[in-house]
DNA sequence: TTTAATTCGGATATTTTTGTCCGATTTAAA
DNA sequence: TTTAAATCGGACAAAAATATCCGAATTAAA
């Protein structure tokens, strides 16, 4: 469904956002080690993420990664994703057509609208905010 | 979604469905043009279907593939899906882990599920004869 | 002011996916 | 029986994704 990339970056930004909520920046260690990722490479996704202004970077001893706190509610799935993977997953066609639509609909088109549909709104209306929630809740995990 | 190999696949099988149904069978040059996917590549994507038990080949002068007719409405989207890209797409954790459960859910487990499931049931109840189907009365197309 | 901790960014390496090439085998038809 | 058309399967090549390395820039704290 997604990258590895991809993958890294939701869980960073997760553990990014529970951390902000106590006011606490993480580093790039802490959030590799938290999530079991290569450090390197997710140094890599953090700066994606940066750029994409989803994280706030910190350069510096005593820097690291943070996230304005009433920003959690408005940082949705869907901006993680498309900043990495772009938006193809939950908007192209299934079959990869660049043409296939509504009028001109590819052999799975109908089949796949409707999921794909879903897998948009559920992107798009998923804040930081909730699931890091879930995670302080411990109705969820992130390490394991 | 898919891999390209597993887009090639689905494209080929519904292709050679539908001229199975006119008791055509249809070679590799012919499969590949048709969807537009590179030759050699293509014929390794059919052996796997071959293999899978999903189309049948023929060697020799006026070989190619086909399928039993009274085989497409047996043979589902995720029987092709499954023999190609395995079946993580609709079974496995969006973030990755392999512990993830109803039980112990990742941060964005019930997200998911829904989708997964949504995913699941489609690719498991489109049969390639609705999908060639579809193409004869012209709704849908498979080259563009 | 120096040091240590940190992100940034470019180069490189490894692995996986995608794609190509070609000889072996099979088989229908000339 | 020969030939041509086809799949099969192994080796190889290219591209993309994943991962590593390291020096430069930044900055808090000693």
């Amino acid at each position: 469904m997604f990258s590895k990339a991809c993958q890294y970056g939701i869980k960073a930004a997760i553990f990014i956002a529970v951390n902000s909520q106590e006011n606490r920046r993480v580093n790039l260690k802490v959030i590799a080690k938290e999530i079991s990722s290569p450090v390197a490479f997710t140094a890599k996704v953090l700066q994606i993420l940066t750029k994409n202004g989803i994280i706030d970077s910190v350069k510096g001893a005593a820097g690291g990664f943070e996230i304005k706190n009433d920003q959690l509610d408005k940082i949705m799935l869907s901006d993680i994703v498309t900043s990495i993977d772009g938006d193809t997953v939950y908007r192209s066609c299934g079959l990869g057509y660049g043409n296939c639509s509504e009028i001109t609909p590819c052999a799975v088109h109908f089949q796949f609208k409707h999921i794909r549909e879903e897998l948009k709104v559920m992107l798009e209306t998923t804040s930081l905010l909730d699931l890091s929630n879930n995670i302080n809740d411990e109705l969820t995990f992130l390490k394991r």
